[in-house]
DNA sequence: TTGATAAACGTTATAGTATAACATATCAAC
DNA sequence: GTTGATATGTTATACTATAACGTTTATCAA
């Protein structure tokens, strides 16, 4: 796993790719991927950015997808319990999931001037955390990482 | 550093030396400890688990040291500026800081069935993450890792 | 097919979290 | 004491999230 996400590529295949993993993944395990979770899905993977739930119902009302916030979160629990999507608890956001399809508990890079989020790979049970909570007695189920600096672009543009 | 918090103590010399703590600093920065600063701090030291700044605006309500959201919000920002106070993104709530004087980059254990929280030792620029933002060209500056999962007491009782 | 069950949706209302903005007051240094 | 910075009081509002309930749709076994 690569901690892409500051860098450019080939955008409209990493949402084809998205979609398709997920496409996959519910019938592989039963379950439905309705309209407009597939929208939302496709929003969050099209913009790449970490968005606020009212963002995105912004978009789905523009579209006759749903009016009310239940519809958004709906939408971004069933995605995010699916693996599609993570939260940004820092930012009160959601972003579509770099890598579909692998197991991961992913890590964030947060740019704190422009908003951009790149996805890291993290494993909270190995290094010093994983020590610090076997010491304590606290047994690790998930694990929140998010790191607030500055991403290369905004570095060199001589951000303080 | 010890990865306490679950573990009990000596709770009255704690919130004494966070309070000596911190007006030892306040006098060495030359920053204000006003009363409703001293008594969120004192608050927070005393419960010595995560609040909400509403939960801590109505015991100050009730002591005449405030009514608004604006004068928990304000206390709490600079207490956390000075770094006596943490807050946890996961629970949208603050808490003591478990280290007063000490310069650390805190890492939470979060216990997800009776919410109560601990400190442990991390360090960003170490590890995994730290290599992985290196290899991104991403400058970390302060990161938030709050690990959610079961507490020694919630595991013996057999919570799932 | 049909009936039973679970899952998803539409909608209203409300809870919970956080900050903008501006007037007033206090502090600290000269 | 004047001044500039810091802190407070207050009103209003913005932003984030969920409870609750009735309806609809999907799934699957009989």
């Amino acid at each position: 796993m690569e901690p892409i996400g500051f860098d450019s590529h080939d955008h409209a295949h990493c949402i084809a790719d998205g979609i398709a993993a997920a496409e996959a993944h519910c019938r592989a395990e039963g379950v439905q991927m309705t309209p407009t979770r597939r929208r939302v899905l496709d929003i969050l993977l099209e913009k790449q950015r970490a968005m606020g739930a009212y963002e995105i119902l912004d978009i789905l009302r523009d579209e006759g997808l749903g009016s009310q916030p239940p519809v958004a979160y709906r939408a971004l629990d069933f995605l995010a319990r699916q693996g599609f999507v993570h939260r940004i608890e820092r930012l009160n956001a959601f972003i579509a999931c770099a890598h579909p399809g692998e197991d991961h508990a992913p890590a964030f890079l947060i740019c704190r001037t422009c908003d951009r989020v790149a996805e890291a790979p993290s494993d909270a049970q190995k290094g010093r955390l994983g020590d610090a909570a076997r010491q304590a007695g606290f047994r690790i189920e998930r694990a929140v990482v998010e790191a607030v600096g500055l991403c290369p672009d905004c570095q060199s543009e001589g951000r303080p």
